[in-house]
DNA sequence: CCGCCTGAGGAAACCGGTTGACTGAAACTT
DNA sequence: AAGTTTCAGTCAACCGGTTTCCTCAGGCGG
């Protein structure tokens, strides 16, 4: 016969403790409204230790209390990205005492799926969004059915609750790096328009590359997948009329995906990496170590953007006022094989 | 003022259809053990729907009912594999009436965390476990506290609860194209010891290789990473003594990851694919397409893998008796660039 | 006409915590 | 010595559902 090891409820502890509900539950908490002397508190603690006591999450959330979890809504879980800011909050959550849990919100069609999955039932208690974008379904939840969250990543505009890397320091740090290489004409893959870090990351681009005096700073958007950095790359390589070689040297991509669709493209045109063309992408990751060649990519911090997120949003739920935040660490150049001075001989 | 639309409750829509909070339980939950006129159940609905009533999940995890969430532990989020049966897990719970939460579970290092957070916090009714191997000390909380769950791809011997896919048959299937392309020596890259489909299909590569009588059959391990494959590659390739040929024309991948890494060492190593070696993965994943050559793979069913998983835990949850499940969708290969006949011709 | 059954629904206990109001004893004032 | 604080904790209501056991009204058979 199976026993059953019944989880140790609130009274098991203090039957034990030989105090009362109230005075364990206070004592675990941590609250101040309550003195206690040392010795009880210490009684407590080993009891709950001794039966390895844990507190039924939907208990706690009915008594008003909180959850204790969050919820992370990302685009896409098989962009490697979101792996890695996920992890981010995941740890930084548990330090502070939240579970992170993890929804992905295909460009908004489950978004209210989840909104309501999570939200209207109860389960969290503020939501980390990674997957805003204009219009998305999740804005108008949000706004009938006010709750704790900030937007990482991608920002919404005015919302004073965006927590972001420094994507204008990402385009400026890959284009030093051509320029350095002594490339003067080159491309850049965006992502779809209206996805703000993609945008900045533009904006940012066509500033420095004026700044530099480039001779050509074309740029072509597509998705962030494959797909979108091929026929984005396609558009960028096409000889002018009347030439043979691409008009550009070397390409700067918004996602890693991207890059490895502009690397395809770029074979296909019979062009090589780097010797023809140079190649760059955002945010590293460790298959740009296992490509061939090698990709040279700017490092952001992603998971540093996890944490950062959760702390806010934790901050917003224990009722701080928000405001917006960016994450201080500085885009890095991961230097690999797809870089190479124009022109180099193999 | 920011109104506060609050959450509707029961009782809000109780009074609303002017009947009972029993009623509308019982009647929102669909219980036969209630006899309700056609009129009262559709006015029920109407309020609910009204209102847009959801349940405090909470509150029901705590009136002894679940609480219709599930967690789904899998040992990588960044193997795109596990992103795939997420989904398909995710989809199904939903038609069941559940949802689907994703934990990571760096081999067993979380085990215990995830265990406590969504176990013994009563979050999840039941757990999907794709993180399995022998001694994971998740194995061990499992028989301290039961919960109902199956284990899925990598099985655990005399569970009685292994939800698995036909992974011989993969071996098999992969084995055959090459063979049909008139390879005899073939490589196998397989993962870490003791990981159950890693096992079974180095098994059933090992038990054909012999029936279509190779002349060479050669196995190394290495972790599912590209770093594995890349490791486990150059122990295949390496020429015998005296010769300055690889002793296998092909490479035979049991992770998508290691068939990256293999074309990477495949390379190093002066060799062209699929010329000089060819090259199979396990797995099919969009990034497949886009690497150079685009890689031949062995799609397996790993959506199915997720959906046949929730339905068994489902099953289990509801009181059925479990047993081993084998998904019937059979491998699938997905013929790309990455084979040839041996001493192909560009 | 009365008792019994059946269909339709209601009352209330309960799940396991949290929380604000409250109490008894000891210590301190005046 | 009596009143007032402070300390250390307790009491009991409450959160929002589910479930078991009832009740009530009407129909039916005898």
């Amino acid at each position: 016969m199976p026993e059953q090891p019944v989880r140790a409820r609130l009274v098991d502890v203090a039957e034990m403790a030989k105090v009362s509900k109230a005075t364990v539950s206070k004592v675990l908490n941590g609250r101040q409204d309550l003195s206690v002397r040392p010795e009880t508190r210490q009684r407590v603690q080993e009891a709950a230790a001794a039966l390895g006591y844990r507190p039924h999450s939907g208990a706690r959330a009915l008594a008003g209390a909180r959850t204790h979890a969050l919820a992370l809504l990302v685009p896409a879980l098989d962009n490697p990205t979101y792996v890695t800011i996920a992890r981010g909050a995941y740890q930084r959550a548990r330090e502070l005492g939240y579970l992170s849990l993890l929804a992905e919100d295909f460009d908004g069609q489950e978004a209210d799926e989840s909104f309501n999955d999570l939200v209207q039932e109860g389960r969290v208690d503020g939501l980390l969004i990674a997957s805003a974008r204009p219009g998305h379904p999740l804005l108008d939840a949000l706004s009938r059915t006010p709750v704790p969250h900030v937007f990482l990543n991608r920002s919404v505009e005015g919302s004073g609750r965006n927590v972001t890397m420094d994507v204008a320091r990402s385009s400026i740090t890959a284009l030093d790096h051509l320029y350095g290489l002594g490339h003067r004409a080159v491309g850049h893959i965006a992502g779809p328009p209206g996805i703000t870090p993609s945008e900045d990351r533009k904006k940012a681009f066509l500033r420095h590359a004026g700044e530099l005096g480039l001779s050509a700073s074309p740029v072509a958007s597509g998705d962030f997948t494959e797909d979108g950095g091929v026929s984005a790359a396609l558009q960028l390589l096409r000889p002018a009329d009347g030439s043979t070689r691409p008009p550009v040297t070397a390409l700067y991509t918004s996602s890693l995906a991207q890059a490895m669709g502009a690397m395809t493209a770029v074979r296909d045109l019979g062009q090589r990496i780097p010797e023809d063309v140079s190649v760059v992408g955002n945010d590293d990751l460790p298959v740009a170590g296992h490509l061939s060649p090698p990709l040279t990519t700017v490092a952001m911090p992603l998971y540093e953007l996890g944490t950062a997120a959760v702390e806010a949003l934790v901050a917003a739920i224990q009722g701080a006022p928000v405001g917006d935040v960016v994450v201080p660490t500085e885009p890095r150049l991961v230097l690999r094989g797809s870089t190479a001075g124009p022109g180099a001989t193999p």
